[in-house]
RNA sequence: GGCGCCGUCGCCAAGUGGCUAAGGCAGCGGAUUGCAAAUCCGCCAUCGCCGGUUCGAAUCCGGCCGGCGCCUCCA
C-alpha cells in the first residue's frame, strides 16, 4: 500500500503465505497467463531457499459470466468447460516448470463459505441485497480506492441492466441472481452465483488466514479486482488483507524487430516517411504492439510450446524485472535461445572434463565457498553474493541472470587457463575447484528454476536415420582429414553447416549439433 | 478527461545521488584452430529534450516531447 519496496516481515516469523490470482478458466491459457506463475514460482523458490516455510495459493475461478457465454456457445456444461481449461492450464504450468503451488482452490468448491462471507458483510452493513443480487456498498467503505489510488467519485462503475438496483454505480456485485438456464446455487437471496471478486477474498482467508503476507497478480488486476477484494476482506474482518502487494508487468505483443511502442520512436518516424502502401506493412499482426488479451487474440500457450523450448520461454519471463512489461516476439525468443546455448555448451564441457553431469550436482551443495585464495573461487563467491543481493532487492531476476552469465564465463576461463579439457588426468584440486564453482551455478540456477533437467540432447537428429547419416558424414570427413584432404573435409563441414548442422572438432573427436 | 507506469549501446536489459553506467544478442580486433566451430582476451553508450536542486544526477524537482497501461472483461 505504500507503493514502495518494504522489507519482508511475515505475519508469522519464518512462514510466508502467498496468494496469486489465477485464471478464469474459459479459454486456453496464453503466454500472459504464465507470467505470474513463473515469477511467483521463483519467489517461492527463493524464499524457501532463504529458509522460509512458504505456502502458495493460486485460485481457479470456474464460475463466471465468461464461462457461461463460452459454454453456451460450445454447447457443453460449464463444468466440462472448466475441467478442460484447468487441464490445459496445468499442462502449461508443468511445461514451465511451475511445480511449487500448494493449493488450487476452486470457486465452485467454496460456495458455502462465499455465502457466509457475504452474509457477514450484509450484517455489518457493508452490503445490501436487491432483487436477488447482493452488492457491496462502496460508500460505506471509507478506505475504498486506497490500493489503486483513485477517489470514489472517479470510479465509474458498471452500469447496464443492473444499474437501477445499485445504490451507487460504483457498487459491485457479490452475488448475482440466476437467469433461467444459468448455473446457480441456493442462497438466502435466492438462486444465483458469486460475483467476480468475492472468491479470492474467501479462499485466501480460508487457506492463508485473514491477514497474509503476499498478494500477487497482474498489473491489470489492481483495479477493479484487487481494489474490490481488499474492500470486501477488510470490511469483513477489519484487518489488513495482505501485507505486501506484488503486481507483475504485462506481456506485450511485440513486432518482428522487437521494437515496440515507446521503446523506440524511430520505427514510427520511419513509418511516416514511407509512402503509404510501400514496404513497412509486411506483417500487420507483427507490427501491432500492446497488451495481450482476448481483444488481441493471443495464441494459445500450447501452440507456442510447439515452436519454442519451455526453458527459453521461462528465461524470457525472468529476463527483466517482474514489475516491468515484457516485450514478446519470435525474434526475442530466438535471441534468448541463442544465449542459453552458452550454458548448455558449458554443461557438456563440464561433463567432458569431469566425467560428471552438471544435472547430477547437488543444488544445495553450492553454498560452501570458503577458500578465496584462488582467483576463480573468489570470483565465484563474489558473483554468488551479487546474485543473492539482486534477489534480495525485490526479486531482481534480470540482474541475477546477468551474474549467471558472468559465472559461466569465469568457469570456462578456468577450464581454458588450466587446460583441463586437454589434460589426460587433470589435477584433482583443479577439478575440485571447477566442481565447486559449477555447483554454485547449479545452486543459483535452481533458485530461478532453470537448468533443472537436461534439454533434449543437442546431438541426435530429428530421427534415428538423420543421426546416422550425419555420423557417417562426420566419419568420412575424419578420414579425409586424416589424409590431409582438407578440401574435401571442409566441403563436408560447410555443406552440413548449410543444413543447420554445426561441427566442433575436439581432441577426442568431432561433436555435432543441429539447429532447428 | 481522471489515475498510474515508462523512455539507458543497433536490439534486449540491470543500475534510482558519488567506484571505470552490469549482463545478453548482434558487430569488430586478437589468442586458439590445418581452416572452422566452441572458448578466452580486448573494443563497442554519458543515460528522450530543456531547465533547476546539489560539491556531485542516468538516478531528485519542474516543464516539454514520445510511448504504454488502467478507468469496461483480462494474468
Amino acid at each position: 500500500m505504500t507503493r514502495s519496496k518494504q522489507p519482508l516481515e511475515p505475519v508469522t516469523p519464518g512462514k510466508v503465505g502467498i496468494y496469486l490470482c489465477g485464471p478464469t478458466v474459459y479459454k486456453p491459457s496464453h503466454i500472459g497467463h504464465m507470467v505470474g506463475p513463473v515469477i511467483f514460482d521463483v519467489i517461492k523458490r527463493y524464499l524457501t531457499y532463504r529458509g522460509f516455510d512458504v505456502t502458495w495459493v493460486v485460485n481457479i475461478t470456474d464460475v463466471d459470466d465468461k464461462l457461461i457465454v463460452e459454454s453456451n456457445q460450445r454447447g457443453i456444461s460449464i463444468q466440462a468447460l472448466a475441467n478442460e481449461m484447468i487441464a490445459d492450464y496445468m499442462t502449461n504450468l508443468a511445461a514451465m516448470g511451475v511445480d511449487t503451488i500448494d493449493h488450487f482452490p476452486k470457486a465452485t468448491d467454496n460456495i458455502d463459505a462465499i455465502i457466509d462471507f457475504i452474509s457477514r458483510l450484509i450484517d455489518k452493513g457493508f452490503a445490501y441485497a436487491a432483487d436477488g443480487d447482493v452488492y457491496f456498498d462502496v460508500g460505506k467503505d471509507s478506505a475504498y480506492g486506497k490500493l489503486s489510488g483513485r477517489s470514489l467519485d472517479s470510479v465509474q462503475g458498471e452500469g447496464g441492466e443492473t444499474a437501477d438496483r445499485k445504490r451507487s454505480l460504483a457498487d459491485f456485485a457479490l452475488w448475482k441472481s440466476a437467469k433461467p438456464g444459468e448455473p446457480s446455487w441456493e442462497s438466502p437471496w435466492g438462486p444465483g452465483r458469486p460475483g467476480w471478486h468475492i472468491e479470492c477474498s474467501v479462499m485466501s482467508q480460508q487457506i492463508l488466514g485473514e491477514t497474509f503476507d503476499i498478494h500477487g497478480g497482474g498489473l491489470d488486476l489492481v483495479f477493479p479486482h484487487h481494489e474490490n477484494e481488499v474492500a470486501q476482506s477488510e470490511c469483513c474482518h477489519g484487518k489488513p488483507q495482505a501485507r505486501y502487494w506484488l503486481h507483475n508487468g504485462l506481456m506485450q505483443a511485440g513486432g518482428e524487430t522487437g521494437k515496440v511502442g515507446g521503446r523506440s520512436t524511430r520505427a514510427a518516424d520511419a513509418a511516416t516517411e514511407v509512402p503509404a502502401g510501400a514496404p513497412a506493412e509486411g506483417d500487420a499482426e507483427a507490427q501491432e504492439a500492446g497488451k495481450l488479451g482476448k481483444s488481441k487474440g493471443a495464441a494459445p500457450f500450447s501452440e507456442l510450446l510447439k515452436k519454442h523450448a519451455p526453458e527459453t520461454i521461462r528465461f524470457l519471463l525472468l529476463s527483466n524485472h517482474y514489475r516491468r512489461p515484457i516485450y514478446f516476439s519470435e525474434q526475442r525468443l530466438e535471441e534468448i535461445a541463442a544465449s542459453l546455448e552458452t550454458f548448455y555448451r558449458y554443461f557438456k564441457r563440464y561433463e567432458r572434463v569431469t566425467g560428471e553431469s552438471f544435472y547430477a550436482l547437488d543444488a544445495a551443495a553450492g553454498s560452501v565457498t570458503t577458500d578465496n585464495s584462488d582467483e576463480t573461487q573468489a570470483e565465484v563467491s563474489r558473483l554468488r553474493q551479487r546474485f543473492l543481493d539482486a534477489m534480495d532487492d525485490d526479486f531482481n531476476t534480470g540482474a541475477a541472470i546477468g551474474d549467471l552469465f558472468e559465472l559461466v564465463r569465469a568457469l570456462n576461463k578456468y577450464v581454458d587457463q588450466h587446460a583441463l579439457e586437454a589434460a589426460d588426468a587433470p589435477p584433482a584440486e583443479k577439478l575440485a575447484t571447477l566442481q565447486q564453482g559449477t555447483s554454485v551455478l547449479r545452486e543459483l540456477a535452481s533458485i530461478l528454476g532453470i537448468f533443472r533437467q537436461p534439454v533434449q540432447s543437442a546431438g541426435g537428429g530429428d530421427d534415428a536415420l538423420t543421426g546416422e547419416l550425419v555420423a557417417l558424414l562426420v566419419k568420412l570427413r575424419a578420414e579425409a582429414r586424416a589424409d590431409k584432404n582438407y578440401q574435401l573435409g571442409d566441403r563436408i563441414r560447410d555443406g552440413l553447416q548449410e543444413l543447420g548442422v554445426t561441427l566442433e572438432d575436439r581432441a577426442d573427436g568431432t561433436e555435432w549439433t543441429i539447429q532447428r
